[in-house]
DNA sequence: CCATCTTTGTGCACGCGTTCACAAAGACAT
DNA sequence: ATGTCTTTGTGAACGCGTGCACAAAGATGG
């Protein structure tokens, strides 16, 4: 059975590098920012500044995607605002369906920063029956069993999941055989998908671990004591006195 | 720069790449998972398998930890848990305090990867008066008065943001100049820290734009044409209004 | 003890992404 | 029109990450 792929070197004619694409949306922030402000236009200098990234590289970026700027001036902001935009396909309706309504999946639906960049929530499933019909933002729950229906009825090619890790792949699985051809992934695992299918992960305790692993360097550089092989042993955890309130686990990692 | 005491780029630990850094949870899951299962060795091919990632790939992640495998045989499971744990500094307790305690923020603080991986969620911190005393993932909400003191007493070093991103920066600096050195951030804004605070973001909206992209170019593959040529301007902010203009992380409806 | 088989650990090559540095291009003043 | 000044766009060098391919290491069986 072919082992899908999380990403594939996709068309590798003209297309504009990943990394190139992955800072666009912090630009396109950037300068919905100074539009809102009616600034009119923005040097690489300043708009990199604003993003948070290396003015030379943000040229370079811009280069993919054609000779905006004008030398000497700047860029026209709400030129590269709809240039950008365009270029993201924001231009366009994008329906999505969030599944699996746990705390995340309710801030998900919350979230404002879909709906103002043309993604519209277009359902909201859950496997629990007793969330059926259930407002959340203002979205009736419907049940997993609509699943295929609701893809199809919505024409929505955008999926995300927030179901427990446990349910995350065959969640996935229906979402792809109905039709769905990018998943956003939120549950701690590893997903299949067929070729054609781009799944992007957004795992919240490895984030933490990626901090802690340099949290740990830098309290180890303070000590300047080289740190054996042997475990380190700190602060007990000491007595935790029970757990805090039972925790719904939405994620069980 | 200012407070810019350590000169370090953040980079450059014992030789560990910051790729291999952020694939060690990946590894660290799928062994967990093994453990569980009492498997006692696995194979590169497997795990790799078991993680996502090519095999070579994963050896030579772990040849950067030292020869902690056997050739002919594979890798002994609960040794390399508690290698790759000791590693990323998960085998000592990690409080942490979230910022902002809306939707987002609450399913963080019910999120149950965090605890079982080191990680404690010392206090829940809110702006809204209208919080505090409030029990939420069975923590009560503390008022953003408090923050330095609780930074302080629970000695603090790792912080999650998940206010508005009005809001972000200014809560950054407190949670700064008040000792953490480690900062996860869900607000959509680019934070500016000193020298020797890590930061890491995490952009909810930024990663549905990105696969927005690849889909628009999937279905641009088949029909060119289809550009609506929508005028560039129907994006309305919602609500909120700040000075940065941009989005919230996360609205309490 | 030797032969064979499995799997690790890694040298090496390649491609992508980043950064520097600068020529070209255009605005603006005179 | 011409010179000056600002800023873009990009060629080129460099470094990092990835994946191949294989020798070394150890287990296993006779």
């Amino acid at each position: 059975m072919a082992t899908g792929r999380t990403h594939r070197p996709a068309t590798r004619s003209r297309g504009i590098p990943e990394a190139t694409v992955a800072r666009l949306p912090l630009y396109l922030r950037a300068l919905t920012a100074l539009s809102e402000r009616s600034v009119p236009t923005v040097s690489s200098e300043e708009l990199a500044a604003a993003a948070g990234v290396n003015s030379a590289k943000l040229r370079k970026d811009f280069s993919y995607l054609g000779s905006y700027g004008t030398r000497g001036v700047g860029y026209d902001v709400e030129y590269l605002v709809y240039q950008i935009s365009r270029e993201l396909g924001l231009t366009q309706d994008w329906p999505v369906v969030i599944v699996g309504i746990g705390n995340l999946g309710a801030a998900l639906a919350n979230y404002g920063g879909f709906a103002s960049r043309g993604f519209r929530v277009a359902a909201l499933i859950d496997a629990d029956p007793a969330m059926a019909g259930k407002p959340v933002a203002g979205i009736p729950v419907q049940h997993t069993d609509d699943l295929e229906k609701i893809i199809q009825d919505n024409g929505v090619s955008i999926g995300v999941i927030a179901t427990p890790a446990g349910a995350a792949q065959q969640v996935c699985d229906r979402l792809v055989a109905a039709g769905v051809t990018s998943i956003l992934n939120f549950a701690p695992t590893v997903l299949t998908v067929p070729d054609g299918v781009d799944v992007r992960k957004v795992d919240l305790s490895i984030e933490l671990q990626i901090l802690a692993f340099h949290e740990q360097r830098k309290a180890g550089e303070e000590t300047a004591a080289g740190d054996g092989a042997l475990p380190a042993t700190t602060r007990d955890a000491s007595a935790d006195q029970g757990p805090d309130g039972d925790v719904p686990a939405v994620m069980p990692a």
